[in-house]
DNA sequence: GTCTATATTACGATAGAC
DNA sequence: GTCTATCGTAATATAGAC
């Protein structure tokens, strides 16, 4: 007789868990912001079971693998980033209004999904979803900098600096806000847009 | 009998290597190259063996562990950043002129060190090398944030936008600068540096 | 839906020959 | 200074009980 057996672990009275079964949005959410913290090369199956409190194989009832995990959420990034795309051109109008709207709903998807931007702008090409994700960002950035080209010939935007370098420092420091904005310290995205904006249009010197 | 011992993989003939044998700071450009390419724990003793030619076990003849690897890196990039905040300081003058400084110091070593500073400016802290790079970071965004508190006192900047938020965003795209820049292709240092200034100063809009 | 147990592979690091 | 061979561990992922 062992004393597994007769022990049986008090299996019948257990309550397997106080909290509601995980979906696959819950976990995504904790596994996306492990991910942002950690990086995703830098986080494994333990890093994710610590933290959503499942067992490293329970997670996966919910996914396939870490890298569709990672596909996901990068999809929630690029989906509605890419969007912007498509209403920017249906308003037309002057080309700086356009370049001033895509700023705009930048930083508000921004601040919306952090997590899931910073992860975004961290990935670095070494798996196959990363990679998507590089060519969409680079297919939003041609986008964008387009954009900044017809605002400079319209006159709206300086022509002593070359468009595509314009575009780059514009949404690099936009994108730089992921690096310490917090949605609970921070000023909320319409104020933020609104600083950017000024900064971006006017520049940080008094006149 | 079995393939592997009639054929004995010609290795008494074999030539060890054709080229010059390793040092660490040759070692160390290749290792922060593959860092910033893949991210640090993206990178392991397999793709620094591919992208070196040496053997994994090899590297252990220049380094103790890869975290050696990763701090000797990082120094590269803080040492000559770090500097610069006793140089401005040394200056005295204005707070604009002293923050001029800092921001064309700054594009200068982030294009004259590009890997070592991507390197730092990628770390998550999952390490201690990683959490002493932070702390340092932390240092320096200070520093320089007080100094555009002290322009924005002395008048030179705005006052509508607080410092701290100005000092972020400013230094935001000058860091930004690392997603794009190449050295065989891209402005030189002097040259960038002048357009930062120029746009984060007036603006990017035509007067 | 969650668990324990395990398979398999890749990792960082070491030993010792040349 | 570089190599081959190997160690111990931790990684991703699977099997099967409950």
């Amino acid at each position: 007789m062992h004393a597994e057996e007769t022990l049986e672990y008090r299996k019948p009275d257990r309550k397997p868990a106080t909290r509601e079964p995980y979906t696959l949005d819950r976990l995504l959410d904790v596994a996306v912001r492990v991910f942002t913290e950690r990086g995703y090369d830098g986080t494994s199956f333990q890093h994710l079971s610590q933290a959503s409190g499942l067992s490293k194989s329970s997670i996966y009832h919910h996914i396939e693998s870490k890298e569709q995990l990672l596909r996901l959420g990068l999809e929630r990034a690029l989906e509605p980033l890419m969007a912007t795309i498509g209403e920017a051109e249906a308003r037309g109008g002057p080309a700086i209004d356009r370049l001033r709207f895509l700023i705009r709903r930048n930083v508000e998807i921004l601040t919306d999904r952090l997590p899931y931007v910073t992860l975004l702008l961290n990935v670095h090409g070494n798996t196959a979803p990363e990679r998507w994700a590089l060519e969409q960002r680079r297919a939003y950035n041609r986008a964008v900098a387009a954009v900044v080209q017809e605002a400079v010939d319209e006159g709206s935007l300086r022509a002593d600096v070359d468009a595509k370098t314009t575009a780059r420092l514009v949404f690099g420091m936009i994108n730089s806000v992921r690096e310490w904005y917090r949605p609970e310290r921070s000023p909320g995205a319409e104020r933020l847009a609104d600083q950017v904006l000024s900064l971006l249009l006017d520049g940080i010197r008094t006149r």
